[in-house]
DNA sequence: CAGGATGTTGGGTC
DNA sequence: CGACCCAACATCCT
């Protein structure tokens, strides 16, 4: 599930839960915390105050007062969600942090995202600072010389949260879409007409779906198609392209994406 | 039972 | 070095 705009919901939901409240007590599943152990990451967290979460490409940053932070990343099933203290523990609630009003959970199906421990800004720079520029932060400018510099396929390009990051296989596919060029198509044959086009579908397919915390299956959109049992394109009714690029199963159109 | 799922990483290859 | 491909990770569902 998460992609940039579901972890832009989990951060609003970070803030309306947690910011500017005190870590009473913290449990954790042992692999779960990738850089330290549960209980080191209990000492350096227990005591301190949330501050305003961040997000920077799929990452969720949870500053506190003392200059550490809590990072988390979701991978493809995890979530945020709040329960009380009695609550029953959920099979896959990996992490607990207990609030003084309740409790915020890590909650993952399957275990490839997890939690970080950052105590100081070097290793902040070690988990997040291999990523490119965050995808809603990016300037035409900026998109235009980084496809210069980018060989090989535009999907590749855009997966690679190294070019850019936050974006995933359903806003990859979305966009592109929505920017009526074709995953496979190079970057470096990208003319300026092309690269306005992406940059105002990123914009566009972002907005819309920060709003809904998730790339909606909305009307209109490839998203919603994909799932159907004979795809369609929204926009001119021909089936949909399936195949596997970048690695993923990819829909888009043939006839009106190139 | 096999294969796939909204993600990342490490290995090998050209 | 840059880019591609694949397997692996863990769990559930069709």
């Amino acid at each position: 599930m998460p992609e940039l705009p579901d972890v832009e919901g989990f951060r609003r939901f970070f803030d309306d839960h947690a910011h500017g409240k005190t870590i009473a007590h913290l449990k954790a599943e042992g692999e779960i915390v990738r850089n330290s152990s549960p209980q080191g990451l209990g000492r350096s967290l227990k005591g301190a105050r949330f501050q305003t979460g961040r997000r920077y490409g799929k990452w969720l940053i949870c500053p506190t007062d003392r200059g550490s932070a809590l990072l988390l990343h979701f991978g493809m099933t995890g979530e945020l969600v709040w329960a009380g203290s009695s609550d029953d523990l959920h099979p896959h609630d990996r992490l607990t942090i207990e609030l003084y009003d309740g409790e915020l959970r890590y909650r993952a199906m399957r275990k490839l995202g997890g939690a970080w421990l950052k105590r100081d800004w070097e290793t902040l720079e070690e988990v997040v600072g291999t990523l490119g520029p965050d995808a809603d932060h990016v300037s035409a400018d900026e998109l235009a010389e980084l496809l210069g510099r980018r060989r090989g396929g535009l999907k590749s390009a855009l997966m690679d949260q190294s070019f850019v990051a936050g974006l995933g296989n359903l806003t990859v596919d979305e966009i592109l879409w929505h920017a009526r060029l074709a995953p496979q198509r190079s970057t470096r044959e990208l003319e300026d007409v092309d690269v306005t086009r992406l940059y105002e579908a990123i914009d566009g397919v972002l907005r819309d779906s920060k709003k809904a915390a998730r790339v909606p299956a909305k009307e209109g959109w490839i998203t919603k198609a994909r799932a159907e049992d004979a795809p369609q394109c929204p926009r001119c009714g021909k089936r949909l392209s399936r195949d596997r690029i970048a690695g993923r199963t990819t829909f888009w159109c043939s006839s009106c994406q190139s």
